[in-house]
DNA sequence: CATACGTGGTA
DNA sequence: TTACCAAGTAT
């Protein structure tokens, strides 16, 4: 079989199942003539980075709220940003969000570049985001690879090479693949496949548009692909973190804008990630409690400390926040974690 | 090329 | 409960 009847082949099905999201012009209204806004798809497809769709929903719909436009976006204060995208994970997508909005109207007049090549120019925009947004918002023939893509293709074309040393050979079939027509329609399609079909466990072959092609299916091995090199065991970190109050104030730092959480409000802490090494005040502190995290790369339990500091108190580190003033949701989770366990010592 | 970088859902 | 997984990027 041609690589075309495959495309065209999963076009057709996209046309009868194209999932609904926020962000998403359907294959009905795009062949009326809707076109996508640039801004909303780089929007969603920086926070689908390995990010779910239901998890980014909300989010969207803030942001959306918020800020209608990039000129918008461009104009938001740094901590307004990072407070919104509190809970979402991968805090350096915010902040080169907010970089990316600025170069847009510093740099481009307030549009976005019109070309993948273009897009790749932009902070927090890889080979992925750029290709999606290419084609996506422009239906530039960009091949788009993201996970769901490279178990795709590591199926129909029985690819038994590990990730990630197979990325470039996956690469290289799904640009076989990519029509040059319905680019954005086709490069959905395949993620939508690989979301709702060809997924990690499981896949659904017996509905599949491409079952017929697929040599993992063939030879019966589809659920072991694509196969993975073995992942390095997850370490083991401890550490403080110091919950002060003063009266009706909190005590808050905000976190150096490179490395874990950066750029996150946060409570001051020491012994698990290079900061600190002491208390932020002396106080009679007195341990309320534990919480256990588990990052991308390792495990970390932190002992909770609590205190009312003396009036008149001096600080080491962090401000102090009136209680008025400060929101847990501006939190990132782990920070969260620490809030919700020390209010609930308060009042149990 | 390997590592750092979050979180919530699922089996 | 643990382990894996999700529309990756920067360094």
């Amino acid at each position: 079989m041609r690589d075309a009847e495959l495309s065209d082949l999963l076009l057709r099905w996209y046309d009868r199942h194209a999932r609904v999201m926020p962000w998403r012009v359907s294959p009905q209204d795009r062949k009326a003539g809707a076109v996508p806004d640039p801004y909303r798809i780089w929007l969603s497809e920086v926070m689908l980075q390995q990010t779910t769709v239901a998890a980014v929903k909300d989010y969207f719909h803030r942001f959306t709220a918020r800020w209608p436009t990039v000129s918008d976006l461009a104009a938001a204060r740094d901590e307004d940003v990072m407070a919104e995208w509190a809970g979402l994970g991968y805090y350096a997508r915010a902040r080169n969000l907010l970089k990316a909005a600025r170069a847009v109207v510093a740099d481009h007049g307030g549009v976005f570049p019109g070309t993948r090549d273009g897009l790749l120019s932009l902070p927090g925009i890889g080979p992925y985001t750029a290709g999606a947004v290419a084609a996506i918002a422009y239906d530039e023939a960009a091949t788009v690879v993201d996970g769901n893509v490279e178990r795709v293709m590591a199926r129909l074309f029985a690819v038994n090479t590990p990730l990630p040393v197979a990325k470039g050979e996956l690469t290289a079939l799904a640009a076989s693949l990519t029509p040059e027509t319905r680019s954005g329609d086709y490069a959905q399609a395949v993620m939508d496949l690989g979301a709702t079909i060809c997924t990690p466990r499981n896949p659904a072959c017996g509905i599949c548009p491409w079952s017929h092609a697929c040599a993992a299916r063939d030879a019966g091995i589809q659920a072991e692909l694509p196969r993975k090199l073995p992942k390095v065991e997850k370490p083991v970190r401890r550490g403080t973190l110091w919950l002060a109050t003063q009266s009706d104030m909190i005590l808050l730092q905000r976190r150096p804008d490179t490395g874990l959480l950066g750029g996150m409000l946060g409570f001051p802490g020491d012994g698990w990630d290079g900061a600190g090494g002491e208390a932020p005040a002396a106080a009679d502190w007195s341990e309320i409690g534990e919480i256990r995290h588990t990052f991308t790369h390792f495990h970390l339990y932190l002992t909770l400390q609590a205190a009312e500091l003396p009036a008149g108190s001096v600080v080491s580190r962090g401000h102090f926040v009136s209680r008025r003033d400060f929101s847990p949701a501006d939190l990132p989770t782990v920070m969260r974690k620490a809030y919700d366990r020390w209010r609930d010592s308060l009042s149990p």
